[in-house]
DNA sequence: TATTTGTTAGTGAACATTAACAAACAACGT
DNA sequence: ACGTTGTTTGTTAATGTTCACTAACAAATA
Protein backbone atom coordinates (compact mmCIF):
# COMPACT_ATOMS: atom_id res chain seq x y z
CA UNK A 1 0.00 0.00 0.00
CA UNK A 2 2.95 2.29 1.02
CA UNK A 3 5.03 1.54 -2.01
CA UNK A 4 5.88 5.14 -2.57
CA UNK A 5 9.13 5.61 -5.27
CA UNK A 6 11.53 8.31 -4.62
CA UNK A 7 10.11 9.85 -7.96
CA UNK A 8 6.78 9.62 -6.60
CA UNK A 9 7.77 11.42 -3.28
CA UNK A 10 9.59 13.90 -4.83
CA UNK A 11 6.62 14.68 -7.29
CA UNK A 12 4.20 15.30 -4.58
CA UNK A 13 7.34 17.32 -2.89
CA UNK A 14 7.28 19.45 -5.45
CA UNK A 15 3.23 19.74 -6.24
CA UNK A 16 3.37 20.54 -2.52
CA UNK A 17 5.79 23.50 -2.85
CA UNK A 18 3.81 25.06 -5.98
CA UNK A 19 0.87 24.96 -4.25
CA UNK A 20 1.88 26.22 -0.86
CA UNK A 21 4.07 29.44 -2.61
CA UNK A 22 2.04 30.00 -5.56
CA UNK A 23 -1.48 28.57 -4.84
CA UNK A 24 -3.14 25.85 -6.53
CA UNK A 25 -3.66 27.32 -10.02
CA UNK A 26 0.35 27.58 -10.47
CA UNK A 27 0.39 23.68 -9.53
CA UNK A 28 0.57 22.79 -13.13
CA UNK A 29 2.21 19.45 -14.56
CA UNK A 30 4.77 21.90 -16.78
CA UNK A 31 5.63 24.00 -13.11
CA UNK A 32 6.05 20.26 -11.84
CA UNK A 33 8.32 18.49 -14.07
CA UNK A 34 10.49 22.02 -14.43
CA UNK A 35 11.47 22.08 -10.60
CA UNK A 36 12.20 18.60 -10.79
CA UNK A 37 14.35 18.79 -13.89
CA UNK A 38 12.39 16.05 -16.19
CA UNK A 39 10.40 16.32 -18.98
CA UNK A 40 6.22 16.85 -18.54
CA UNK A 41 5.50 13.32 -20.18
CA UNK A 42 8.00 11.65 -17.79
CA UNK A 43 5.30 12.57 -14.86
CA UNK A 44 3.21 10.16 -15.99
CA UNK A 45 5.50 7.16 -15.96
CA UNK A 46 5.00 7.63 -12.15
CA UNK A 47 1.29 8.96 -11.87
CA UNK A 48 -1.48 7.85 -13.79
CA UNK A 49 -2.87 11.59 -13.79
CA UNK A 50 -2.90 15.05 -11.82
CA UNK A 51 -5.61 14.08 -9.71
CA UNK A 52 -3.45 10.85 -9.05
CA UNK A 53 -0.76 13.29 -7.54
CA UNK A 54 -3.13 15.33 -5.38
CA UNK A 55 -4.90 12.28 -4.08
CA UNK A 56 -1.34 10.58 -3.57
CA UNK A 57 -0.87 13.57 -1.21
CA UNK A 58 -4.12 13.61 0.61
CA UNK A 59 -3.32 10.05 1.39
CA UNK A 60 -0.10 10.54 2.63
CA UNK A 61 -1.43 13.57 5.26
CA UNK A 62 -4.21 11.10 6.54
CA UNK A 63 -1.64 8.22 7.43
CA UNK A 64 0.25 11.00 8.92
CA UNK A 65 -2.63 12.16 10.86
CA UNK A 66 -3.74 8.57 11.65
CA UNK A 67 -0.72 7.29 12.86
CA UNK A 68 -0.26 10.64 15.16
CA UNK A 69 -3.39 10.27 16.87
CA UNK A 70 -3.42 6.55 17.25
CA UNK A 71 0.55 7.35 19.00
CA UNK A 72 -0.52 10.12 21.32
CA UNK A 73 -4.28 8.12 22.09
CA UNK A 74 -1.81 5.36 23.47
CA UNK A 75 0.71 8.06 25.04
CA UNK A 76 -1.40 6.91 28.63
CA UNK A 77 -1.00 10.81 29.52
CA UNK A 78 -2.96 13.66 30.63
CA UNK A 79 -5.44 14.99 28.92
CA UNK A 80 -3.73 18.50 29.13
CA UNK A 81 -0.32 17.16 27.43
CA UNK A 82 -2.15 14.61 25.07
CA UNK A 83 -3.64 18.27 24.05
CA UNK A 84 -0.47 20.12 24.22
CA UNK A 85 0.98 17.53 22.25
CA UNK A 86 -1.15 17.56 19.35
CA UNK A 87 -0.84 21.22 19.15
CA UNK A 88 2.99 21.38 18.78
CA UNK A 89 3.16 18.30 16.99
CA UNK A 90 1.52 20.33 14.34
CA UNK A 91 3.65 23.36 15.09
CA UNK A 92 6.73 21.34 14.80
CA UNK A 93 6.04 20.01 11.59
CA UNK A 94 4.43 22.94 9.83
CA UNK A 95 8.31 24.56 10.91
CA UNK A 96 10.43 21.86 9.12
CA UNK A 97 8.41 21.53 6.65
CA UNK A 98 6.34 25.17 5.88
CA UNK A 99 4.77 23.69 2.51
CA UNK A 100 2.59 21.29 5.00
CA UNK A 101 0.81 24.03 6.26
CA UNK A 102 -0.22 25.89 3.31
CA UNK A 103 -1.73 22.07 2.09
CA UNK A 104 -3.46 20.64 5.34
CA UNK A 105 -5.32 24.44 6.33
CA UNK A 106 -6.55 24.75 2.89
CA UNK A 107 -9.65 23.05 2.35
CA UNK A 108 -10.18 25.34 -0.30
CA UNK A 109 -7.56 24.25 -2.58
CA UNK A 110 -9.30 20.91 -3.07
CA UNK A 111 -12.76 22.31 -3.14
CA UNK A 112 -12.84 21.61 -6.67
CA UNK A 113 -13.37 17.54 -6.75
CA UNK A 114 -16.06 15.41 -5.12
CA UNK A 115 -12.99 13.01 -4.43
CA UNK A 116 -11.00 15.49 -2.92
CA UNK A 117 -13.16 17.88 -0.87
CA UNK A 118 -14.67 14.60 0.71
CA UNK A 119 -11.25 13.15 1.44
CA UNK A 120 -9.94 16.49 3.11
CA UNK A 121 -13.46 16.43 5.01
CA UNK A 122 -12.39 13.15 6.31
CA UNK A 123 -9.11 13.63 7.66
CA UNK A 124 -10.54 17.36 9.09
CA UNK A 125 -12.70 14.47 10.79
CA UNK A 126 -10.07 12.27 11.51
CA UNK A 127 -8.29 14.90 13.52
CA UNK A 128 -11.45 16.41 15.22
CA UNK A 129 -12.29 12.90 16.83
CA UNK A 130 -9.15 12.62 18.32
CA UNK A 131 -9.44 16.09 19.76
CA UNK A 132 -12.77 15.28 21.14
CA UNK A 133 -12.25 12.14 22.61
CA UNK A 134 -9.10 13.68 24.79
CA UNK A 135 -11.49 16.18 25.76
CA UNK A 136 -14.13 14.45 27.10
CA UNK A 137 -12.12 12.17 29.16
CA UNK A 138 -10.30 15.22 30.43
CA UNK A 139 -13.48 16.55 31.86
CA UNK A 140 -14.66 13.83 33.33
CA UNK A 141 -11.74 13.20 34.97
CA UNK A 142 -11.41 16.87 36.37
CA UNK A 143 -8.88 18.28 34.20
CA UNK A 144 -10.60 20.37 31.91
CA UNK A 145 -13.60 22.61 32.25
CA UNK A 146 -17.09 20.93 31.81
CA UNK A 147 -19.02 23.96 32.18
CA UNK A 148 -18.12 24.32 28.23
CA UNK A 149 -18.98 21.57 25.89
CA UNK A 150 -16.37 19.64 24.14
CA UNK A 151 -17.19 20.58 20.63
CA UNK A 152 -17.16 24.29 21.73
CA UNK A 153 -13.85 23.35 23.24
CA UNK A 154 -12.26 21.76 20.62
CA UNK A 155 -13.30 24.35 17.95
CA UNK A 156 -11.50 26.70 20.13
CA UNK A 157 -8.65 25.24 20.29
CA UNK A 158 -8.16 23.79 16.27
CA UNK A 159 -9.44 27.45 15.62
CA UNK A 160 -6.76 29.29 16.96
CA UNK A 161 -3.99 27.21 15.91
CA UNK A 162 -5.99 27.09 12.46
CA UNK A 163 -5.96 30.59 12.76
CA UNK A 164 -2.11 31.55 14.01
CA UNK A 165 -0.85 29.48 10.85
CA UNK A 166 -2.74 31.44 8.65
CA UNK A 167 -1.52 34.47 9.07
CA UNK A 168 1.79 33.11 9.36
CA UNK A 169 1.67 31.52 5.92
CA UNK A 170 -0.12 34.56 4.38
CA UNK A 171 2.64 36.98 5.97
CA UNK A 172 5.30 34.59 4.23
CA UNK A 173 6.49 33.02 7.15
CA UNK A 174 7.35 36.19 8.76
CA UNK A 175 7.45 35.49 12.61
CA UNK A 176 8.83 32.57 14.62
CA UNK A 177 5.84 29.79 14.59
CA UNK A 178 7.82 28.16 17.80
CA UNK A 179 7.25 31.15 20.14
CA UNK A 180 3.94 32.18 18.41
CA UNK A 181 2.62 28.80 19.19
CA UNK A 182 4.24 28.34 22.75
CA UNK A 183 2.12 32.04 23.97
CA UNK A 184 -0.62 31.02 22.11
CA UNK A 185 -0.90 27.50 24.35
CA UNK A 186 -0.43 29.43 27.87
CA UNK A 187 -3.46 31.34 26.89
CA UNK A 188 -5.53 28.33 25.58
CA UNK A 189 -4.28 26.16 28.02
CA UNK A 190 -5.54 29.00 31.12
CA UNK A 191 -8.62 28.79 29.45
CA UNK A 192 -9.04 25.33 28.91
CA UNK A 193 -7.96 23.97 32.33
CA UNK A 194 -10.14 24.03 35.63
CA UNK B 1 -15.84 55.98 -6.76
CA UNK B 2 -19.05 53.86 -5.50
CA UNK B 3 -20.71 53.97 -9.31
CA UNK B 4 -21.15 50.11 -9.82
CA UNK B 5 -23.60 49.48 -12.42
CA UNK B 6 -26.47 46.35 -11.83
CA UNK B 7 -25.01 44.29 -14.42
CA UNK B 8 -21.44 44.74 -12.62
CA UNK B 9 -22.82 43.78 -9.65
CA UNK B 10 -24.59 40.80 -11.32
CA UNK B 11 -21.16 39.73 -12.35
CA UNK B 12 -19.59 40.12 -9.25
CA UNK B 13 -22.59 38.27 -7.20
CA UNK B 14 -22.16 35.52 -9.95
CA UNK B 15 -18.68 35.34 -9.42
CA UNK B 16 -19.18 34.74 -5.66
CA UNK B 17 -21.37 32.64 -6.15
CA UNK B 18 -19.49 30.12 -8.13
CA UNK B 19 -16.31 30.49 -6.28
CA UNK B 20 -18.84 29.05 -3.18
CA UNK B 21 -20.21 26.38 -5.14
CA UNK B 22 -17.55 25.38 -7.51
CA UNK B 23 -14.11 26.79 -6.45
CA UNK B 24 -12.07 29.34 -7.89
CA UNK B 25 -10.99 27.37 -10.96
CA UNK B 26 -14.82 27.33 -11.82
CA UNK B 27 -14.96 30.71 -12.08
CA UNK B 28 -14.59 31.29 -15.57
CA UNK B 29 -15.25 34.13 -17.86
CA UNK B 30 -17.28 31.34 -19.88
CA UNK B 31 -19.14 30.37 -16.58
CA UNK B 32 -19.99 33.54 -15.22
CA UNK B 33 -21.63 35.09 -18.69
CA UNK B 34 -23.72 31.76 -19.08
CA UNK B 35 -25.21 31.66 -15.72
CA UNK B 36 -25.98 35.33 -16.52
CA UNK B 37 -27.13 34.52 -20.08
CA UNK B 38 -25.20 36.77 -21.97
CA UNK B 39 -22.21 36.06 -24.40
CA UNK B 40 -18.57 36.11 -23.20
CA UNK B 41 -17.66 39.31 -24.63
CA UNK B 42 -20.32 40.88 -22.96
CA UNK B 43 -18.73 40.90 -19.79
CA UNK B 44 -15.73 42.82 -20.80
CA UNK B 45 -18.46 45.93 -21.56
CA UNK B 46 -18.46 45.96 -18.03
CA UNK B 47 -15.11 44.67 -16.78
CA UNK B 48 -11.56 45.76 -18.24
CA UNK B 49 -10.89 42.08 -17.08
CA UNK B 50 -11.43 39.30 -14.85
CA UNK B 51 -8.71 40.76 -12.37
CA UNK B 52 -11.11 43.49 -12.03
CA UNK B 53 -13.99 41.88 -11.09
CA UNK B 54 -12.04 39.75 -8.62
CA UNK B 55 -10.70 42.88 -7.14
CA UNK B 56 -13.99 44.71 -7.16
CA UNK B 57 -15.47 41.87 -5.37
CA UNK B 58 -12.63 42.51 -2.31
CA UNK B 59 -13.32 46.25 -3.19
CA UNK B 60 -16.74 45.68 -2.03
CA UNK B 61 -16.26 43.58 0.83
CA UNK B 62 -13.78 46.49 2.34
CA UNK B 63 -15.57 48.97 2.13
CA UNK B 64 -18.72 46.76 4.24
CA UNK B 65 -15.84 45.47 6.40
CA UNK B 66 -14.79 49.37 7.09
CA UNK B 67 -18.53 50.52 7.42
CA UNK B 68 -19.21 47.95 10.12
CA UNK B 69 -16.13 48.41 11.72
CA UNK B 70 -16.62 52.06 12.02
CA UNK B 71 -20.48 51.71 13.16
CA UNK B 72 -19.24 49.43 16.11
CA UNK B 73 -16.50 51.26 17.33
CA UNK B 74 -18.80 53.93 17.59
CA UNK B 75 -21.70 52.68 18.96
CA UNK B 76 -20.34 53.63 22.87
CA UNK B 77 -21.37 50.36 23.62
CA UNK B 78 -19.87 47.86 26.40
CA UNK B 79 -16.58 45.83 25.03
CA UNK B 80 -18.45 42.74 25.20
CA UNK B 81 -21.20 43.47 23.33
CA UNK B 82 -19.17 45.45 20.32
CA UNK B 83 -17.60 41.87 20.20
CA UNK B 84 -20.80 39.66 20.40
CA UNK B 85 -22.16 42.39 17.57
CA UNK B 86 -18.95 41.57 15.37
CA UNK B 87 -19.37 37.85 15.76
CA UNK B 88 -23.34 37.96 15.00
CA UNK B 89 -22.82 40.63 12.31
CA UNK B 90 -21.18 37.56 10.34
CA UNK B 91 -23.27 35.23 11.26
CA UNK B 92 -25.88 36.74 10.36
CA UNK B 93 -24.44 37.79 6.97
CA UNK B 94 -23.40 34.18 6.08
CA UNK B 95 -26.80 33.13 6.84
CA UNK B 96 -28.25 35.70 4.56
CA UNK B 97 -25.43 35.31 2.15
CA UNK B 98 -23.75 31.58 2.11
CA UNK B 99 -21.70 32.90 -0.56
CA UNK B 100 -20.22 35.35 1.41
CA UNK B 101 -18.74 33.07 3.72
CA UNK B 102 -16.68 31.21 0.93
CA UNK B 103 -14.88 34.38 -0.61
CA UNK B 104 -14.22 36.05 2.89
CA UNK B 105 -12.59 33.43 4.72
CA UNK B 106 -10.83 31.87 1.43
CA UNK B 107 -7.78 33.61 1.45
CA UNK B 108 -6.50 30.78 -0.30
CA UNK B 109 -8.59 31.61 -3.45
CA UNK B 110 -6.55 34.76 -4.00
CA UNK B 111 -3.21 33.54 -3.21
CA UNK B 112 -2.63 33.77 -7.15
CA UNK B 113 -2.33 37.01 -7.58
CA UNK B 114 -0.09 39.87 -5.55
CA UNK B 115 -2.66 42.18 -6.05
CA UNK B 116 -5.68 40.27 -4.49
CA UNK B 117 -3.20 38.44 -1.96
CA UNK B 118 -2.22 41.93 -0.63
CA UNK B 119 -6.43 43.10 -0.42
CA UNK B 120 -7.05 40.08 1.16
CA UNK B 121 -4.54 40.85 4.08
CA UNK B 122 -4.78 44.15 4.29
CA UNK B 123 -8.86 43.45 5.00
CA UNK B 124 -7.92 40.57 7.22
CA UNK B 125 -6.00 43.38 9.18
CA UNK B 126 -8.88 45.83 9.08
CA UNK B 127 -10.95 43.42 11.27
CA UNK B 128 -8.46 41.93 13.44
CA UNK B 129 -7.55 45.86 14.42
CA UNK B 130 -10.69 46.78 15.33
CA UNK B 131 -10.86 43.33 17.41
CA UNK B 132 -7.86 44.09 19.29
CA UNK B 133 -8.81 47.90 19.95
CA UNK B 134 -11.94 47.36 21.49
CA UNK B 135 -10.76 44.10 23.45
CA UNK B 136 -8.09 46.52 24.83
CA UNK B 137 -10.78 48.79 26.10
CA UNK B 138 -12.59 45.46 27.48
CA UNK B 139 -9.31 44.64 29.73
CA UNK B 140 -8.73 48.08 30.40
CA UNK B 141 -12.23 48.68 32.14
CA UNK B 142 -12.43 45.08 33.47
CA UNK B 143 -14.67 43.58 31.50
CA UNK B 144 -12.51 41.13 29.96
CA UNK B 145 -9.56 39.02 31.63
CA UNK B 146 -6.83 40.55 31.50
CA UNK B 147 -4.15 37.55 32.33
CA UNK B 148 -3.87 36.63 28.46
CA UNK B 149 -2.94 39.25 26.21
CA UNK B 150 -5.24 40.92 23.50
CA UNK B 151 -3.41 39.35 20.79
CA UNK B 152 -4.14 35.89 21.71
CA UNK B 153 -7.99 36.67 22.61
CA UNK B 154 -8.16 38.21 19.24
CA UNK B 155 -6.74 34.80 17.70
CA UNK B 156 -9.10 32.36 19.90
CA UNK B 157 -12.47 34.84 18.54
CA UNK B 158 -11.44 35.07 15.19
CA UNK B 159 -10.19 31.58 14.71
CA UNK B 160 -13.14 29.79 16.45
CA UNK B 161 -15.56 31.75 14.31
CA UNK B 162 -13.93 30.75 10.95
CA UNK B 163 -13.79 27.52 11.29
CA UNK B 164 -17.10 26.80 12.71
CA UNK B 165 -18.00 29.05 9.42
CA UNK B 166 -15.69 26.55 7.50
CA UNK B 167 -16.91 23.83 8.69
CA UNK B 168 -20.60 24.55 7.63
CA UNK B 169 -19.54 25.37 4.54
CA UNK B 170 -17.60 22.13 3.68
CA UNK B 171 -20.57 20.47 5.17
CA UNK B 172 -22.74 22.00 2.51
CA UNK B 173 -24.53 23.94 5.00
CA UNK B 174 -25.81 21.47 6.64
CA UNK B 175 -26.58 22.58 9.91
CA UNK B 176 -28.12 25.71 11.33
CA UNK B 177 -25.58 28.29 11.67
CA UNK B 178 -27.45 31.17 13.97
CA UNK B 179 -27.78 28.22 16.48
CA UNK B 180 -24.11 26.82 16.21
CA UNK B 181 -23.06 30.61 16.48
CA UNK B 182 -25.06 31.25 19.64
CA UNK B 183 -23.29 28.15 21.09
CA UNK B 184 -20.33 29.04 20.21
CA UNK B 185 -20.62 32.59 21.28
CA UNK B 186 -22.11 31.46 24.58
CA UNK B 187 -18.84 29.30 25.10
CA UNK B 188 -16.29 32.26 24.14
CA UNK B 189 -18.43 35.00 26.15
CA UNK B 190 -17.42 32.63 29.33
CA UNK B 191 -13.68 32.04 28.48
CA UNK B 192 -13.28 36.31 27.68
CA UNK B 193 -15.71 37.34 30.66
CA UNK B 194 -13.45 38.30 33.74
C1' DT C 1 16.46 -9.16 -23.77
C1' DA C 2 12.77 -6.98 -21.24
C1' DT C 3 11.45 -3.38 -18.26
C1' DT C 4 11.82 1.11 -16.47
C1' DT C 5 12.30 5.78 -17.19
C1' DG C 6 13.14 9.20 -19.91
C1' DT C 7 12.72 12.10 -24.48
C1' DT C 8 10.45 15.15 -28.55
C1' DA C 9 6.48 16.30 -30.83
C1' DG C 10 1.85 16.75 -30.91
C1' DT C 11 -3.33 16.27 -29.38
C1' DG C 12 -7.80 18.60 -28.37
C1' DA C 13 -9.97 21.32 -24.84
C1' DA C 14 -10.38 25.35 -22.05
C1' DC C 15 -8.80 29.70 -20.99
C1' DA C 16 -8.89 35.20 -21.14
C1' DT C 17 -9.29 38.38 -24.41
C1' DT C 18 -10.07 40.99 -29.02
C1' DA C 19 -12.14 42.35 -33.67
C1' DA C 20 -15.90 43.47 -36.26
C1' DC C 21 -20.33 44.22 -36.42
C1' DA C 22 -25.60 44.86 -34.91
C1' DA C 23 -29.54 46.07 -32.24
C1' DA C 24 -31.52 49.13 -28.79
C1' DC C 25 -32.08 53.51 -27.23
C1' DA C 26 -31.72 58.26 -25.87
C1' DA C 27 -30.81 63.13 -27.48
C1' DC C 28 -31.87 66.62 -30.62
C1' DG C 29 -32.74 69.69 -34.30
C1' DT C 30 -36.35 70.06 -37.79
C1' DA D 1 -44.08 63.28 -34.97
C1' DC D 2 -39.66 62.12 -37.47
C1' DG D 3 -35.21 61.08 -39.21
C1' DT D 4 -30.30 61.55 -37.77
C1' DT D 5 -26.64 60.59 -34.76
C1' DG D 6 -23.94 58.71 -31.00
C1' DT D 7 -23.56 55.74 -27.17
C1' DT D 8 -24.49 51.47 -24.73
C1' DT D 9 -24.74 46.91 -24.72
C1' DG D 10 -24.99 43.07 -26.91
C1' DT D 11 -23.62 39.46 -30.72
C1' DT D 12 -20.53 35.84 -33.60
C1' DA D 13 -16.13 34.52 -34.77
C1' DA D 14 -11.51 34.18 -33.93
C1' DT D 15 -6.95 35.12 -31.41
C1' DG D 16 -2.94 33.14 -28.98
C1' DT D 17 -1.82 30.76 -24.74
C1' DT D 18 -1.92 27.26 -21.45
C1' DC D 19 -3.70 23.13 -19.86
C1' DA D 20 -3.64 17.80 -19.01
C1' DC D 21 -2.45 14.18 -21.49
C1' DT D 22 -0.79 10.76 -25.53
C1' DA D 23 2.08 8.61 -29.32
C1' DA D 24 6.26 7.16 -30.81
C1' DC D 25 10.63 6.44 -29.85
C1' DA D 26 15.38 6.16 -27.13
C1' DA D 27 18.50 5.47 -23.41
C1' DA D 28 19.49 3.27 -19.27
C1' DT D 29 19.22 -0.60 -16.35
C1' DA D 30 18.39 -5.18 -14.51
Amino acid sequence: MTDVTPRQKEIMETAMRLIAEKGIQKCTIKNVSRHIGISEPAIYRHFESKMDILLGILSCFKQHTKATSERIRSSESTAIKQIESIFFGHVHQFTADPTMAAVIFSEEIFQNDRRLSEEVFSIMKLSQDTMLEIIEKGQSNGEIRSDIPKEQLALILMGALRLMVTKWRLSGFSFDLEKEGTDLWNALRKIIEL
